[in-house]
DNA sequence: AGTTTTGTGTCATTTGTGTGACAGCTTCTC
DNA sequence: GAGAAGCTGTCACACAAATGACACAAAACT
């Protein structure tokens, strides 16, 4: 579901920082402190993004760079370089290496979510679609972030919003509680499965007739009509 | 929509470098690697904003620029020299020439980036047809930096204006602060979440009764009234 | 019946937002 | 220059809303 990006670099301090601010936004992370190791990982995992520091032992970032644009498999991957000067930028991006993008060292960190982000929607391969979604009465908009129901406006709390925008995503699926919780609630919240149930009752309060569009199926989870 | 921007340099790597920066800052790139075809470029294209070289065969970077100053089709289109040594510099500045600012190599891109932008703010020639942007009572014209309430003018700040133009230029679509401190602040402010509370209280305390186009989405972020 | 699962009401706690105050800056004015 | 005026970013506080946990009621299944 959610993207793989590759962080190579040889200071851990930085992957920390990296994967830990990658996670937080919803991307599954892998990690390389050298070049080669970093071929290898590509190779089994086939990320949909990398970001490479430059300065690497064995092999630097450079050369993996070249390495990966000679491969078919690899060379529609996007590369943000991680870089300690300005001035190494300038002989770096766009020239004969495979480089999409850079980020000078220190990095601001908004700014390279925002790049990855970017990256990753401009190549079509982020989950970042955003269309309406409908389901009899009841229409979501992502983008705007509202709920009509018979183009009504209803009130929803941002959390009400995602779970409901979780269960039209996949309608006609059953969702699990455990489901739910992970994919609604924050990465690692200790939850209590009740908790769904709480929010569900308040949600079909909120969708007022509508309400029948979340059904429930004993024993298992909840399921938005197909 | 973009601004078009002529790179003029003969050495192909600087080009590169330069277009790829300018493009990733959205705007559209035209490239010459001599005077004569400058020339011919300008005069076909009508570009918006003129990076210039001065060391360049045939035809020289300040030839270039006194002959563009010469036509009144041209004259008024902004030139920014590329100059290999700051003694060079001396020349330029005198200005019988009509570049409008210079940038010594090797230069930091960051800056020279800051200063086309700047320097297409200035002409007020960014974003070629800016329309004007309606809301309700709220009108606002990116050209002349105005905005009106039923036609009675209000006086904003700069970030104020720029902060009511990023959210009237997605109507209906909820903001995050993290999208406004990207897009309305500088990509490299460290910012603070509330602070765009702060000028969101501003903004609408100068609205007044049309404060109201701005809703808060409570744990999302800003949108404008759609 | 009994057992399991789900719905609902309540409440303490957490979280998010609006607001005023303030210091550091820049710009303007004299 | 000196001083005033205005803009900006940060912070602390208060208030309002949302949340999560829990108890108990209701429903569904065996």
């Amino acid at each position: 579901m959610s993207d793989l990006i590759l962080v190579v670099d040889d200071d851990e301090d930085i992957r920390n920082l990296l994967t830990f601010n990658l996670q937080r936004e919803g991307y599954q992370t892998i990690e390389a402190d050298d070049g080669a190791i970093a071929l290898e990982l590509v190779r089994s995992h086939h990320p949909s993004l990398i970001l490479l520091d430059i300065m690497l032992p064995r092999v630097d970032g450079l050369a993996v760079c070249r390495e990966l644009g000679k491969d078919r498999n690899t060379d529609s991957i996007p590369i943000i370089m991680l870089t300690a000067r300005g001035d190494e930028v300038d002989r770096i991006v766009g020239f004969e290496l495979g480089a999409d993008d850079y980020v000078v060292k220190p990095f601001n960190t908004r700014e390279l979510l925002l790049r990855v982000k970017a990256m990753l929607r401009r190549r079509g391969q982020s989950e970042n679609e955003d269309p309406l979604l409908r389901c009899h009465s009841v229409c979501l908009d992502p983008q705007a972030h509202k709920v009509t129901i018979n183009d009504k406006p209803v009130e929803l709390t941002a959390l009400q919003f995602c779970l409901l925008k979780d269960l039209m995503s996949n309608p006609g699926c059953v969702r699990s509680r455990e489901e739910l919780l992970s994919s609604v609630w924050d990465y690692q919240f200790e939850g209590y499965d009740r908790t769904v149930d709480t929010h569900i009752k308040r949600l079909r309060a909120r969708l007022g007739d509508a309400a029948d569009i979340i059904e429930t199926v004993r024993g298992i989870g909840y399921r938005c009509k197909g």
